[in-house]
DNA sequence: AACTTAAACGGACCTTGGTCCGGATCGTAA
DNA sequence: TTACGATCCGGACCAAGGTCCGTTTAAGTT
């Protein structure tokens, strides 16, 4: 039933990928055909060009393939499918953030304290994702449909007035749009099916969330 | 340029939205015609059975028209996109649970204290969402994968390492999760495009997070 | 250099989401 | 009841993502 040719075994990225955690320059491709990886390199080019021309809406498979002279199939059994192309194409400043918080200068890199670090890594994420808003939403096709539905407004709306009531002097709007991320759907099934959370734990850590999030300021 | 007849001009559900805010019965599209209403409980009736029969991944378009007796062009004018139908499918719940707290028995409902309300609103939205994992992802296409991608995960273990430093008696991981919720690319695209924020707005509401969320206990 | 094999290639083909528009229906007003 | 305009319906049509498989080729092996 599952020994029938696979026509792409390779639906995903396959390597330069786990070396990620421990910090990877991660050249590209390590063990890849030379044609193989001719063609790769194209097809990143091909579609950087095309985005730079017509948007990335502009990024369709078969044009790729054709500017970068290479069939359509090449395109899929390279990166899988549109998200992964994309998600290539974003990986390049994902090393550098990377690289920069692994081995970095301070506040970002290792030298300064914990808590300084992390504040410097929210920005520098911030700002990074704003720069290649565009990007990021093609590969998480309508990702951002979810906070303009008029349900997720409704759930916004409560959290931030009961915020208001617990915590008056704090952004609440952004508090709870934050409370309400650690609720995402999308997030719980990636906790409790891929990562086996129990229910529980997701029950508690929201609990301490909440605790946290609204613990009134120590006196200094 | 625009003035084109668009052939849907009601490419969105357009009522039965807004005034779920205030809290809505809204029993549903108030003012379709005749035929209209009636096809469009059909088509919900439809999909409903093509998900019981044959999951989420059997509920085409083409399928669900035909299941419900009724051509291709009507599904989409009446739901606009896929997602909308699936959208509308889950729109029950996410009503009940809106009653639930707006106007339901304590903790969740008015009459309890605002903290205990939050902490009793999170674990319901928790466990309703939960139970409809495969609707919820369905209408949400790939919105998983952002957390299986290596760099995603590179950054949560950076985030957790420095957590681990600050307040090591919490779930740090789980912590990770949330403060990187909050940095997610669609919704800073939400609330810089959408809602007008700026990203200076953005950037003092990380630092407070963080500051709130690594607070260690006061002496009760 | 000839041989072998696993891997890569290309592009026809399929599926499915989404669009268009001529014709059928509904609701209403005379 | 009839007439008429707004709304809706149906299903042919299109584009783009994704799959298949016969053919080609890189890279060892003898």
């Amino acid at each position: 039933m599952s020994s029938a040719p696979q026509p792409f075994p390779t639906p995903q990225e396959p390597s330069d990928a786990p070396r990620l955690l421990e910090l990877g320059p991660a050249p590209e491709e390590p063990c890849l055909r030379a044609d193989a990886a001719r063609n790769r390199a194209r097809l990143l080019e091909a579609a950087a060009r095309l985005i730079a021309e017509h948007g990335v809406a502009g990024v369709t498979m078969e044009a790729v393939a054709s500017a970068a002279k290479v069939g359509k199939g090449t395109v899929f059994r390279r990166f899988g499918d549109r998200t992964g192309l994309l998600m290539a194409l974003l990986d390049h400043s994902g090393r550098q953030l990377q690289a920069d918080f692994l081995g970095g200068p301070p506040p970002l890199g290792p030298g300064a304290p914990p808590l300084e670090r992390l504040r410097a890594f929210g920005i520098a994420v911030l700002y990074r994702s704003a720069e290649q808003l565009e990007l990021q939403l093609a590969a998480q096709p309508e990702a951002c449909r979810r906070f303009s539905h008029p349900a997720t407004q409704a759930l916004r709306t409560h959290v931030t007035m009961l915020l208001r009531q617990i915590v008056p002097d704090a952004d609440c709007e952004l508090l709870a749009q934050t409370l309400l991320a650690s609720l995402d759907p999308a997030l719980i099934h990636h906790l409790t099916r891929q990562r086996h959370m129990p229910m529980a734990r997701l029950e508690s850590a929201w609990v301490d969330l909440v605790a946290r999030v609204t613990r009134t300021r120590p006196p200094v």
